[in-house]
DNA sequence: CTTGACCGTAGACTATACTCCATAGTTTAT
DNA sequence: ATAAACTATGGAGTATAGTCTACGGTCAAG
């Protein structure tokens, strides 16, 4: 198929298919082109894109995508492989979580401390609370 | 103080700072200049760094640091401006957590259904559970 | 035939937040 | 005096993931 319909069965943009192919997520070869120079996009090259949607949409980087689907390709995506790979992510996802529950809870609890210690009838000046060297 | 100084007392390099100035979150004027053309910075711009910093650890962008900061010194962060801001930050976070929780969860019941699934003798192919397109 | 859609390529641009490079003047310490 | 460190400016580069622009060839429908 062409690069038109490869677009609308992947549900990803031409500019970003040819964007996979120039970081060489994907690749097509001279002898896959027609007679008119135009590239001749296989189901695997469709396959492919659709593995690297799943996999971003994981949180998995372009970069990291390329060499697990090379992994597939050479069928080294075993189950410990993956697992570790997946185990890793998992770790920098809860990392991430943790960091942001601390974080919201510390400006839920700004908040709090401004509701219950600010005057609401003097709303003419900076807040002492959120306002100041130990919180913003 | 010079830029050194500066960029020792608020953690930030110099090209962070110079960046920073360039992209008008600081400002110097031109009679804050010594005779040799070095730019003094002052206490209220140290200060203006650190609540930089500050916010930047809370997830602000510098844009939006700048619309802050800017609130600060026109005295409009008020409780219920700056509330306001926060609460759209907390609202920001809460939805990325829940994203990363599901995300994480997927890969974890991945991972549990290959180990439940999968005969750990044969790890010589592609997983079939996890490089699937129904996950991977 | 003509026009618009599609194809191809290269390179610039966007967003975000820096970081590095090059050049030149000034200051400091040996 | 000399070399190194510091200051300034402008612009390019990095990382990530696209998106847009410009130009030219090909194809399909009116």
């Amino acid at each position: 198929m062409l690069i038109g319909e490869l677009a609308a069965k992947s549900g990803l943009s031409r500019d970003t298919i040819r964007f996979y192919e120039k970081q060489g997520l994907i690749t097509i070869e001279r002898k896959q082109r027609r007679n008119n120079n135009y590239k001749e996009y296989s189901e695997e090259i469709l396959n492919r894109l659709l593995t690297i949607k799943r996999l971003k949409n994981f949180g998995f980087t372009l970069n990291e995508s390329a060499v697990i689907l090379d992994m597939i390709e050479i069928r080294e995506a075993t189950c410990s492989n993956v697992s570790e790979m997946i185990e890793k992510k998992v770790q920098l996802l809860d990392a991430k979580i943790l960091d942001m529950v601390a974080l919201r809870n510390q400006l839920i609890n700004g908040v709090k401390k401004c509701v219950s210690c600010c005057n609401p009838a003097t709303p003419e000046d900076n807040c002492p609370i959120l306002i100041s060297d130990g919180f913003l």
